[in-house]
DNA sequence: TCGTTTTCTGACCGTATGGTCAAGATGCAG
DNA sequence: CTGCATCTTGACCATACGGTCAGAAAACGA
């Protein structure tokens, strides 16, 4: 089997794999402790429990709840970096910054845990990821500031201004996993079906893109 | 003093007023270490520091911590509501919506805690105010939707989903008071300025006005 | 002034939590 | 098989937390 080849190539047997198995599944409950509770309503107890692990085998793996919280949110922050590659590759603004919704959208549907986790860590002062914050984003900001005003200057869009417009697609985007509930709770008590979801990506696309005269 | 007879006429004297006072404080202090802390990483003591009384006087007038928090959580959506006022005496979408998401972008600036603390409670699946959300918040959200429509049927606006453009507004408007401290950092680590916060009307107002053909 | 109501507060309590530890179980190389 | 490294786990500990309470202090009405 393919996998098992690989986890004989890097790891060096059974015993590599019940590590990187237990932290994988130590890291998926924690995501959504984490998630519904916030760093402080979380107990390890509660992880441990939906792990299926005593709570002691927890702090073998990762040393204290921060440890462990810490390896949630920067799994979260990798996710989100890849997300934006759709921007890159585009040639005009419709093409490049409605790709990148579809793909942002697509992560608050089958990545809401971490989603919510990322708002919590902000909106408490990001004090685990700051650093994150002020270098890693701060670029990757920049320079897709840089890439829509090259299309401003061009000629392919209205001249909007690009840091709101970015602000504008995080939250929007982040609104439907971030929010989950409330839209949920506004739509019946019902999950958003299929059809749902591709009338939000269409909406969203639709204002955002004909707001910045892309279309 | 107009106030002092209101109080006079209301309450009994100073054991009113200091009743009145002592309770502003602590939901004042506990708005803000809910909305820094969470509602689990909150502590009793640290609002009662932050109200410079002793936590034993915070039991006095709060029996327990939820029910502080359930009256913080109560106050905010009595500010919410009283937000959308504007929505209804307005002709048209550029002026109704327009200054909807000026008083949004108000609140967000002058009252952050309390939007971080609701954020907080529907991101935890609101486990405070869910009847709210069922009730109030629906009934309010579906006239708003169907006066969205009578726009559309009448001509005045493209033809969007009103319900994904009020999620649109919520999310861009909140955006600044929850994720406050990234853009704070993206921001070279400063507030906005009053000029920046006018251009942050500004563009949001321009972009969505523009998406859904209000002007 | 005096008795009653309200407000204030230090000291205290039971519980839950994050974290530790030592001893045992399991995997594995030689 | 043997000895070492890794993994597992129940029991335990110190701390911090929400909440209680009794009694002092202050406000108040008569």
């Amino acid at each position: 089997m393919n996998e098992n080849a690989q986890v004989s190539r890097i790891g060096k047997g059974k015993r590599t794999e019940i590590r990187r198995e237990n932290e994988r599944v130590i890291l998926r409950s924690a995501e959504k402790v984490f998630a519904e509770a916030g760093f402080g309503g979380a107990t390890m107890q509660l992880i441990a429990d939906m792990a299926g692990l005593p709570k002691a085998n927890l702090h073998y793996y990762f040393a204290t709840k921060e440890d462990l919280y810490r390896r949630v949110v920067q799994n979260i922050f990798e996710i989100w970096l890849h997300a934006a590659d759709s921007f890159d590759t585009a040639a005009d603004p419709a093409e490049g910054i409605g790709a990148y919704i579809d793909a942002k959208l697509e992560i608050s549907r089958h990545h809401p845990f971490g989603s919510k986790v990322w708002a919590s860590e902000v909106m408490h002062g990001a004090p685990v990821i700051q650093d994150y914050l002020e270098i890693t984003l701060r670029n990757w900001t920049e320079g897709r500031i840089a890439a829509i005003q090259r299309w401003v200057d061009e000629g392919k869009m209205a001249p909007v201004n690009p840091r709101h417009l970015l602000y504008m697609i995080w939250a929007t985007t982040q609104h439907y996993a971030d929010f989950g509930h409330q839209i949920e709770t506004l739509n019946a008590g019902k999950p958003l079906s299929d059809r749902q979801w591709r009338e939000v990506k269409d909406s969203v696309k639709t204002i955002i893109l004909r707001g910045i005269g892309a279309v």
